[in-house]
This record gives C-alpha cells, structure tokens and sequence, in this order.
DNA sequence: GTTATGACGGCAT
DNA sequence: TATGCCGCCATAA
C-alpha cells in the first residue's frame, strides 16, 4: 500500500519532533528510533527531504555529524548550523557538529565525556 | 532489466 | 584521520 510510505514519514517526524533542542540525532538512530515500521537511514534520508513544519529537521545529521544537505541545497546546510548553534550546540573546527555530546542519548554512549570534562 | 546516484552507515585499509 | 568499498532502499536515466 502506498499509505505505508506516508505512515512510515509519520514516524520519522514523530521521531524527529522527540528530539529535544540543543540534541541531535544521525539518520541511522532516527532510524533506529522509529518503531513499528523497518527503517532504513536512506528512507530516513528521503522523508526528511519533504518534512513539514514543526519538524527539526535540522537536527539531523549525519552520523559523524556531517551535513549531507549541502549537496541538495548548501543554503540549508547554512540555515541548519545557524538553527543549531542556537541551540547550543557545539560545532567542531571542522565544521561538523560535536555528535561526541549532542547526540541523542550521548551521556548513556560516552559517560565519560560527561564525567572529566564536567 | 541494468546502471548510477542519493539529506546514510559501518567496516577495512 | 582519511579513503575506499559494500550494503541498504528508492528513484531516474
């Protein structure tokens, strides 16, 4: 059925609005974190390419914090790091997003981070 | 029907 | 850290 497509991108927003601000999450977890439908970070990839409103979008990204986007319009790309960083969250001298503390559920990933750098 | 590419991810080198 | 390759699913040529 060609409702599964639409329901399966409900998931995905539904997913992508449970990101709370100054978090992000890869495709792959977003993924990850859809359930009652097989997911794939592509599928992912193609629903968030025609998001609604009221969905983050721009949080995000790929899984080594990359933006994806710039290939399909770079002045996305500009305008998600801009909506991120006023979030509070951290970019790297790279360009990337520190995925290190701001993803989703990265004090459960990499305690540690939280625990020297305090 | 085959090949190539894409808002991706993981592993090997 | 940077590259290369494959897997994945969907669309276009």
């Amino acid at each position: 059925m060609a409702d599964q497509e639409e329901r399966v991108a409900d998931l995905v927003y539904a997913a992508a609005r449970a990101v709370p601000a100054g978090r992000v999450v890869s495709y792959g977890q977003l993924a990850e974190l859809v359930e009652g439908a097989s997911v794939t970070a592509r599928q992912v990839g193609r629903i968030m390419a025609f998001c609604p409103q009221g969905v983050p979008w721009h949080r995000v990204l790929g899984a080594d914090g990359r933006m994806p986007i710039a290939k399909r319009d770079p002045a996305l790309a500009a305008l998600q790091r801009e909506l991120l960083a006023r979030e509070g969250v951290a970019f790297l001298t790279d360009g990337r997003v520190d995925m290190r503390q701001c993803r989703l559920g990265a004090e459960l990933e990499q305690p540690a981070l939280f625990e020297s750098e305090g």
